[in-house]
Parts: C-alpha cells; structure tokens; sequence
DNA sequence: TTTTCTGACTGGTATAGACAACTAGTCATA
DNA sequence: TATGACTAGTTGTCTATACCAGTCAGAAAA
C-alpha cells in the first residue's frame, strides 16, 4: 500500500504490486475503472510518469485496459495470465479441481546420448540426471514423465524430486524459467506404458515433448511425457 | 528513416517502424547492436524518452533485447511471432514446408444442436454454416475439419471457401480475429475416419477442438479436426 | 607483468512540466 | 427542445534533465 522511496526496488515496480495486489485481493472488480494516473501521483508522492510506467507494465500483462479521455480499467477477461500459461503438471492439476500426486520410479545420472545432448546444448557423453515418474490426479494414474536435466546446469538432490516440484528448485537456485517448446502427437500405448497407466495395450496415449529454457537462454530440461488418452486433454488459448 | 514532426502520427511509432524496416530488412542482422538510445535522440532530435517508448514496444513485441551497460541488440529468435501464432491449417503447412491442399466434402447450413449452439452463444435451433473439408499436405490427407458458424454473424459464400481461407473472408467482412481456446486429446480412428485418411481402423489420431473469437468479443466458429497421428505433430510455444 | 582504478560508454529510474486528444457533463443560446 | 460552446477530467505524447547501475577498455599503480 505504502511505497518505500529508500528501497532498491523501483518505485514503479512497487506501485505495480501494489495495484497488483488490490486486483487480486478483489477489491478492484473486473471491469471498474481504477485510479486515474495523477492520483496515483498524488497519493505516492511520484511524479506521473512513474505511475504511468507502472501502468503500462500492468497493461501489456493484461491486467489493465486504458480507455483516453476516461481512464483506466481492470481487465475483463484475463486471457493473458493463462495465455501463454507454462505450467508444470501439479500447477494444471490444480487448476483443473484433481489432486496431483507424483510417484517418482527412478532418479539416477546417465551420459546423454546424442539427441538430449543435442537439445540440450551439451556435449555428448557429458552427465545428465535422468527422472522418471508417474503423475497421479486423484491417485489415478495420468502420465508418463522422463526428464532430462544437464547435471552441470544445478544440482538436484532425490529428496527434493518427491515432494517438490523441479522448477521451484530451480527458481531457489537463482535460474529463471522463460519460456518452452512443445510438441503433441496421438499414439498408443506400449506393453509397458499401458501397464503402468492402468490402460489397455493400443489404447491411445498423447505423447508430450517439452524443452525449457532459462531467461539466459540455457535449455533446462527435455521431458517426454505420455498421457493416456482417454483422460486427459490439452488445453491452450492462443492470440491471433 | 527521416521522421515527421508535423506528422499526426506521434514520433515514438514513427522511430518504432524505422527500426522494424532495417531489422526486416536485413540491414542489422539478429544479434547485432542497433544504435544507443542516445544515438537515437540526436539524429532525429528528439529526447531519450520518446526513444525509450519506441524501444520498449518493440522490446514487447519481441523484435529487440536490452542489456544494461551493453546496449540494445535484436533478438535472435523471433519466439513472440510464432509464440501464440493462431495460424489456419494453410498457414501452418506453409510454414513446414508442405504444400497445403483442402477438398471441400460438403457445405450446407443446417440448425445449431445443443452443444454447438452453447459454445457459438446462439440459441438452439438458429442457423449455422456446416463447412467439412479433409486437409492434405503434399497431396497426403492430414485431417479432416468440420467446421460451424453462426449463419446470422457473416454470410458465407461456398465458392470463396473452396480456395481462400475462411479467414480471410472473415477479415474483408471487417471482423477481426482475436483469440482461440484449442483443446487437444489422443483417441483412435474410427471406420469412416480411418478411410479418409488412408490410415489403419484404430489408428492414433489426434482430435483438435477449437473455438476461436472476434475482438468484439463474439464467436467466431467451432472445428472440431482429427488429425492423423502418424503424421502430425502439434508444435506450441509457451512462455512462463 | 599483473592488478587496480578511472572514465566513458551503455541502459534504468525518476522528476516536473507542457500541451494534445478525447469524454462527458453543464449551461447558454437559438 | 435541440444545438453548440465551454469546462473539468481523463489518458497520450513529448521534452529536458538528472542521477544510478552495469560494462569494458585503457591508463595508472603495484
């Protein structure tokens, strides 16, 4: 609510959590029109520009929409914060009402062979942690996921793997997730898949391949994922 | 190159396309430095802030990366274009390489069912174009798309949709494509399926729902596609 | 030779003010 | 009753300036 001149975080970036913030907390509904920028000015004790910065961050996440000559308003839809949502499977389990569990079966570290190797920017041979689980939604089983990470990218320890999830490990170890490739196809279930997915063998699976890569343009991980097909869907929102 | 300053079109966007011609250009190449902010300001005197407004929006839209203390540099990949690319099937075989083909089965308008009409935010029994086409790569089947839209929303002729896009028409009506919500599962071809696509009866194919809007908000169509599976790959970029 | 520091560059943050463009209401006038 | 002019309020554009914070090369010191 107060800002805090002394700090190191920008006066702008503290004004945009702020407003962020009362969004979020509801008590700006969708819809309503928001402070108008001098006020903000005047009540921060910034000058209009700063506000105005702030603003516009907000605007180009999507949050506000500014209408000249009358104000500045809380987005309607919020398309954008799920637009291009990069979630990892406990997050969209979440999101979809199921309670996502995770049944790690292996954790060990392998030489990449040549394709992780080359997806993931590393030199044949070199180590990478190998990570297979099974993803659970309401103990049903969902999927299939083997992840790849270059063992001289982080250090990752088993215990964390189980309860946690990897990229909030990765987060506390100062790397920052930006953006991930991925690639869907229908295919059907192997002896073993289906055993593990509790399906029939030649029952259809969608197969998953993501690649992740770090704000300093580092690939993270490889996953192969296979999900059995009568259970799960694929959900996105793209802007023309 | 040069700018107006008696133009109505304020400077900031004038400076933002002189920069997007040399970068389309070719003339600075991905990765290279473009001229300092301050460099900017002198030549076509104007002050470092409306410079910054330039570059900040081309910064959003992904064309240029800033370093602090380096310089501002255009990006490598072009990850914001094709990023949400809500691209036709045409477009997308395009894009592979492939030469893209479309057979019209039939085009009839027909009364919205229940579900249809939900999605379509019409009320039951109004009327709707049913547009179905099988889509080929190469002269290979790739999918077939069924398609519905609401007749009372856009008149549609069947001779424009057997060679241009639906799209297309769509946007010389002065409506304009903002977003779509695509879900995708795995299931297997059925009898009928499986001979039009030349594949195997239980086959993996991949279904592909997809309800897209116009900026004012309103439906634009439903397609329901099922593409093969030994052949396509859906491909997606997400950012975090 | 190696290390340290300084200076000149880069973008990042912030100010105070000006005027334009647009919206919506008020009020006087035809 | 309508219409047009005015007015207060909004965001949009733009300026000129200041200082901060990284980066890097070359000068100065060890």
């Amino acid at each position: 609510m107060i800002i805090d001149k002394t700090s190191p975080v920008p006066l702008y970036y503290q004004i945009e959590e702020a407003i962020k913030l009362k969004i979020d907390k509801g008590e700006w509904e969708s819809g309503s029109m928001i402070s108008s920028e001098r006020e903000f000015a005047e009540n921060y004790e910034v000058s209009r520009m700063t506000v105005r910065q702030a603003i516009n961050n907000l605007v180009n996440d999507g949050y506000l929409t500014r209408r000249k000559g009358k104000g500045t308003f809380v987005s309607g839809k919020k398309i954008e914060q799920k637009l291009l949502g990069l979630t990892s499977f406990t997050e969209d389990m979440k999101a979809r009402g199921y309670k996502p569990a995770s049944k790690l079966v292996s954790f060990q570290t392998i030489q990449a062979n040549h394709q992780i190797a080359k997806v993931l920017e590393i030199s044949h041979n070199n180590e990478i942690y190998e990570i297979k689980r099974v993803r659970l939604a309401n103990d049903v089983p969902m999927a299939i996921e083997t992840t790849f990470v270059p063992a001289q990218l982080i250090h990752l320890q088993e215990s964390h793997i189980q309860d946690g999830s990897l990229y909030s490990q990765v987060e506390q170890a100062g790397f920052h997730i930006d953006y991930a490739t991925q690639s869907l196809e229908a295919s059907i279930a192997r002896e073993k898949e289906s055993e593990i997915l509790e399906i029939a063998k030649g029952a259809p699976v969608l197969l998953i391949q993501r690649q992740t890569y770090l704000t300093n343009g580092k690939p993270l991980e490889v996953v192969h994922s296979v999900y059995r097909g009568d259970r799960y869907k694929f959900m996105i929102d793209m802007k023309r």
